[in-house]
DNA sequence: AGTGAAAGAGCCAGACG
DNA sequence: CGTCTGGCTCTTTCACT
């Protein structure tokens, strides 16, 4: 899949920082990675080319956005051949309330997190994005009260490292 | 919950913009949105400080970083007394595999994604984090074969605005 | 609120050790 | 890989709408 890309301990230490911080400067990014400055924007710049870092993106609170209600789709589907597989993945990428999409192996196919206004937007959404589908053999919608993301890298990665 | 924030057009071009691309320089995100370069630094340290904006993070590809395998778990709770979910919340914090925590109402009480070297990691983090625990009443483990984000926001919340 | 201008800070390349 | 230099761009503040 990916190419052989070897990241040494400064590497990691750069992609751990710019996980908790994408908008850090490089000064401080190469100061707080040991580095000097145009030697941190090289690294950068190859961990960009070489996709390690795949992009940066802000989080935002879904609240004040009009997000009342976020939920997870768990879909299964009727067959899983290729065409029907495809066919199901490029449809959700056209509707924009989906958040994540989870491709999985297990009593499910996919869990799609959802982002609406409310619960009539849910059912709306759930019946047009999904039961409707043909490919789409049964879905189970559980409401997400609250959820947290860890934008810390798992630390068993430093062990790896000189 | 959050304070009443009322965005305006302007406001959700600046977070639809920096949801796309957290490290675009004020300069052209002021262009972009249709601002001076001091008015757009001024709304963007607002939506800050009013909690709108939450964060800049940079998405990395898991596979250089010694991740194999990522797994979403169902975890259904033996009693749902606070202490008990309480405990269980403070416990996954420290886990540094888990990457979102998802808290969901239905058969479920929780859906974890954790990030892991590869299967024997899985196995060992499903029992220490997850079945030993006294809070745990019955786990569930689907192995995830691809994730998407989506990084743009809703289409629908543009009719709200001016 | 928004703007424009001006000072200050940071960015980034090139040359060299 | 680090340092230094120099020019250039972006950031940030401030007085004025």
């Amino acid at each position: 899949m990916s190419k052989n890309v070897e990241l040494d301990a400064k590497d990691v230490r750069i992609v751990r920082l710019l996980r908790k911080n994408a908008r850090i400067s490089n000064k401080e990014l190469a100061a707080k990675a040991g580095l000097a400055q145009s030697s941190c924007l090289e690294r950068v710049r190859r961990l960009r080319m070489a996709r390690v870092l795949t992009g940066y993106h802000a989080d935002v609170d879904p609240d004040p956005l009009g997000i009342g209600l976020q939920a997870m789709v768990a879909v299964r589907l009727a067959r899983h051949a290729r065409a029907d597989v495809e066919a199901f993945e490029r449809h959700l990428e056209t509707v924009t309330e989906v958040v994540t999409i989870f491709h999985v192996a297990g009593a499910n196919d996919y869990l799609v997190h959802v982002a609406v206004r409310d619960s009539a937007h849910l059912r709306e959404l759930a019946l047009s994005a999904f039961t409707e589908r043909p490919e789409v053999d049964h879905i189970e919608t559980q409401l997400i009260f609250a959820h947290r993301r860890n934008h810390e890298l798992p630390v068993y990665l430093d062990l790896e490292e000189d």
